[in-house]
DNA sequence: GCCGTCATGTAAATAGTTACATGATTAA
DNA sequence: TTAATCATGTAACTATTTACATGACGGC
């Protein structure tokens, strides 16, 4: 069996769900897999192409009069085997994190501690908002999707979300107490 | 003023160390920065290139009897000025961390409970071991770089991937109590 | 004689974003 | 009339890894 990257194990999994569209598939990701899996339509569409054309989906044109044409795609027997043979694969391995704040406070001591503590603010805030979306996505999966057979998945990702974030948040508020101290 | 993918600032900050040549940078960031900053070869020696071809650093190249040529780089002034303004700006978004067994968990419904406990046993496992690397790593600051302007900084990026691991490891010991209940 | 370390580099392939192009419908 | 939503797609650019090529030294 051929090799895909994550991102087109990515679209075979969302096209397991409802969305069968490019477009649906966009905005499915915006929603969901956002905080650990982004990507563009300039990805989308060829990877779509590519898994049509590999017959592990189908391609339907779907037209509603005064609509654009709607090309849904829809998973093959082969494209679910492709799918859940990548899933039972472990990965090979963790891949690094970039972290462009860590990258900076690195060579911190080429700055003044004032610039460095604004840095960590604007971090913490940062990480505090994005704590409160996942909140929000949360109760939205509690409200309207609680039968939904993926649900439960879905959860455990944003806990894994909300529990990183909490940790970075305490160590923002760690390391601006001994940054402040050396002012 | 320029602007320079991340990847040349790292560099240019590597170059206010000892490190400077190709090869020292590698071993740098192999030893240090490899936990939020890792590049390979391919990128190091073209960046050096266009970093003195810029003016940001000056070449000099180190000839030792029986040793293959070194290509000393050393900043500039200007490479200098250059570094501290990007350290200053504040970082405009937080990027995504795209992160495989997320993807994998996301979908699996599409696969048994115990293969989903395997996965996660295995990042645990892989997270166990990055969190001893961090500390072994502190250690080494700790016992040898102590006078080293830079160690305060360097310190506290390894709290951060201490604190953030320690944080997905707690997640995968919750989670894999989860998904063991469905089996 | 082979392996590890020191040392520099390029070419090809892969991955990904951004900007552009198009065009219809609906609601304010 | 203007903005938002629906809908698809490509071209150019940027970033990055991997694999390859080269070669000397020292220790086992």
């Amino acid at each position: 069996m051929i090799a895909y990257n994550n991102t087109t194990y990515a679209i075979l999994g969302i096209l397991t769900t409802e969305c069968n569209s490019g477009y649906a598939i966009k905005q499915f990701m915006d929603r969901s897999l956002n905080h650990f899996w982004k990507i563009s339509y300039g990805q989308i569409y060829p990877t779509l192409k590519l898994i049509a054309q590999d017959g592990l989906a189908e391609v339907n044109v779907s037209s509603t009069p005064g609509r654009a044409d709607k090309n849904e795609y829809y998973l093959t027997p082969k494209g679910l085997a492709t799918l859940k043979e990548w899933i039972e694969q472990p990965i090979d391995q963790v891949p690094v994190e970039r972290n462009e704040v860590l990258l900076k406070l690195f060579f911190g001591s080429n700055q003044s501690p004032e610039k460095t503590v604004s840095l960590l603010q604007d971090y913490k805030q940062r990480l505090v908002t994005r704590y409160e979306t996942y909140e929000t996505i949360e109760q939205g999966i509690l409200h309207h999707d609680k039968e939904e057979k993926d649900a439960m998945y879905w959860l455990f990702t944003l806990d894994y979300g909300k529990r990183v974030t909490e940790a970075a948040i305490q160590w923002c508020e760690h390391t601006l107490k001994q940054v402040k101290k050396e002012e």
